[in-house]
RNA sequence: CGGGAUGUAGCGCAGCUUGGUAGCGCACCUCGCUUGGGACGAGGGGGUCGCAUGUUCAAAUCAUGUCAUCCCGACCA
């Protein structure tokens, strides 16, 4: 590729809107382009790295034994009414009309139509295990879009969906999606963290989530990892030990005391001259447009994820002030919301974290205002269950070997979930035994962010001159730059060598634009390009430079020497 | 959904307070000069100032409304 001819616009500044460092350099060195909030075009340089990360997905899936096809981006509702997702999925599932007001969505991921395909082919457990595939856009509706590519509405997904007849058999294919996603990510040069997870709205039993550990701002989730041991985990399914604390509130009998105007667990606790590790916190939130109510120690926060798995919901949110003002006054009571508990609120279902059994002599609400029930135990609050409910934090101990634990952030790039007859069930999708009795498919579901692993990438390899592409996913391997074109023996050797690495399979550009050395250097390390040939001043002694990206060593050899090392390291990358 | 900010050329911005011929830098085109880390000079093209309504002799500028974009928050009792 002649770089005069070449669809690039770099830009000396940063656009105003860009945040993290991948989308600022995404934009500035020409790859992406906003067209509305949360959506980009792909531009040539993104589009080649985009095929890059698609291609090494394709060919370790195929590898795997799975089967690529393409489901349409446009879903009926029917489907998602027969899985139950069209009422609970949230706001993210973007609905429109057709012309004769059929209703429709965007395909945000593609459990039904994949299930609906499934129970049309896959009549006989002789067809079956069967693992399908495709690579899409899927379109997200998110609240606030941010981060460019890595939180976009529409974005590239490779999704994937496995039928089996067994759990025995689910495992192993699980077990072999996680190994080729562990190639994947390799083979892209981006090392990753294979997590515990929460299955979240997809639903299921087991997931795993693949989280490239970053230092930038761009990672979205806390990763708890413990040095002692192999335990990692996501915030939404991390576990801990408590380090040790104060549980006995130390209160000689149980009475109700005044607590003028502590509407905080902080005041609450200053002003009993109590840790907040003796408070029975009592937090009410709407799950699937349901109130619940959640205890918890209050030195400590609930988990949402947690809290929603453990009532199977699909929606949560805490809830509001109002709200809960409405619901003190529909049971009688007439206090402010630092004064709740599940006294009289016996059709609300109240769930305790497994942190609260330890505590004794407590504090707790009555719905009263301004008073507080001190000196109370388990027997004197209803619990209509315990679970583990706690967002663990920096510093517990680590659940396998008891050290302390340690947080990272990390980007999202893969995951894997057992989902089981979650699909299969609902969608009476079956097949036939070997006893002629219909079955539901046992199913899994494996999903790889395209387009945010090519950000992540960014992510993880940049500096202050612009992107370093891993060579396996770079959009050209190397550019060879004439420094004046002006100067035809350099123009011959840069030629003959752009000629050489064409005819060698290398994917090349030449820097044949009428530009000043300095720009055509900038533009090169901005767009990233792993090696670079320069065919300068030291020409008249028949040596080039050659220089790689990632390191920032060069060297003046010949130019037959500078073209072989660039075919040794490609060969060798990929 | 709440709060804040911003919409002026492809990008980054000034002008608005105090209404009067729409500007600057980068990018783009032409010519000259220059050619090892985003040169320089001269000339040039490109904007219904987000949109609508109003006030006014006159609106980028004032008012009202609306749309869009960005940031923060969305209640830990």
């Amino acid at each position: 590729m002649k770089m005069s001819k070449m669809f690039v616009q770099t830009m000396r500044e940063y656009p105003a809107d860009a945040e993290v460092i991948s989308h600022k350099l995404l934009a500035r060195a020409g790859f992406i382009r906003k067209l509305t909030s949360g959506v980009y075009n792909y531009l040539p340089l993104m589009w080649r790295v985009l095929k890059k990360v698609e291609d090494i997905t394709r060919d370790e899936m195929d590898k795997a034994g799975a089967q690529e096809l393409l489901m349409p981006f446009l879903q009926p509702k029917e489907l998602w009414e027969q899985s139950g997702r069209w009422e609970v999925y949230g706001r993210e599932l973007m609905r429109l009309k057709d012309r004769h007001n059929r209703e429709m969505c965007l395909g945000p991921t593609h459990e039904e139509i994949i299930t609906s395909i499934a129970r049309d082919g896959l009549k006989s457990y002789k067809q079956l295990p069967v693992n399908l595939y495709q690579i899409q856009s899927k379109f997200r509706d998110e609240v606030r879009p941010r981060f460019g590519l890595l939180r976009g509405r529409e974005f590239i997904m490779k999704d994937a969906y496995s039928f089996d007849t067994t759990e025995e058999g689910l495992d192993k294919e699980y077990k072999n999606m996680a190994q080729a996603y562990k190639n994947i990510f390799n083979r892209c040069g981006l090392p990753t963290k294979m997590v515990q997870s929460d299955s979240g709205a997809i639903g299921g039993s087991l997931s795993h989530e693949f989280m490239v550990i970053t230092d930038t701002d761009a990672g979205e989730n806390d990763v708890f990892y413990c040095d002692g041991c192999d335990y990692s985990a996501n915030s939404n399914h991390a576990i801990s030990k408590l380090p040790e604390a104060v549980t006995d509130g130390g209160f000689s009998k149980k009475e109700i005391v005044d607590t003028p105007k502590t509407t905080s667990i902080d005041l609450l606790a200053e002003f009993l001259k109590v840790p907040s590790s003796v408070i029975l916190k009592d937090l009410v939130y709407i799950i699937d447009k349901k109130p619940v109510m959640a205890l918890i120690r209050a030195d400590k926060e609930v988990e949402e994820t947690k809290l929603l798995n453990a009532f199977q919901g699909m929606e949560i949110r805490i809830a509001t002030a109002p709200e809960i003002e409405e619901i003190m006054t529909k049971h009688g009571f007439n206090a402010a919301k630092g004064f709740i508990g599940p006294e009289g609120m016996d059709d609300i279902p109240v769930i305790a974290d497994e942190s609260v059994k330890d505590l004794k002599n407590f504090v707790v609400g009555i719905n009263k205002e301004d008073k507080h029930l001190v000196g109370a135990n388990l027997s004197d609050v209803r619990i209509d269950k315990f679970a583990d409910i706690r967002l663990v934090q920096a510093g517990e101990l680590c659940p396998q070997c008891g050290k302390p634990l340690k947080v990272t952030r990390g980007i999202e790039v893969g995951n894997i979930f057992k989902l089981g007859t979650k699909y299969s069930k609902p969608m009476n999708a079956t097949y036939l035994d070997k006893d002629g009795k219909a079955q539901p498919y046992i199913m899994g579901c494996y999903g790889i962010g395209i387009s945010r692993t090519a950000a992540a990438a960014v992510e993880a390899h940049y500096d202050e001159f612009g992107i370093k592409w891993p060579i396996a996913i770079a959009p050209y391997h190397v550019v060879i730059t004439p420094v004046n074109i002006q100067d035809a023996e350099q123009m011959k050797i840069a030629n003959e060598m752009y000629e050489k690495l064409i005819s060698a399979g290398i994917e090349a550009v030449l820097d044949d634009r009428d530009e000043r050395a300095g720009v055509k250097f900038k533009d090169a390390d901005l767009i990233g390009f792993p090696f670079r040939i320069t065919a300068g001043k030291t020409i008249s002694e028949g040596l080039v430079e050659y220089k790689v990206r990632e390191t920032g060593v060069q060297e003046k050899v010949t130019p037959e020497v500078a073209v072989q090392h660039v075919i040794d390291a490609v060969k060798a990358a990929l």
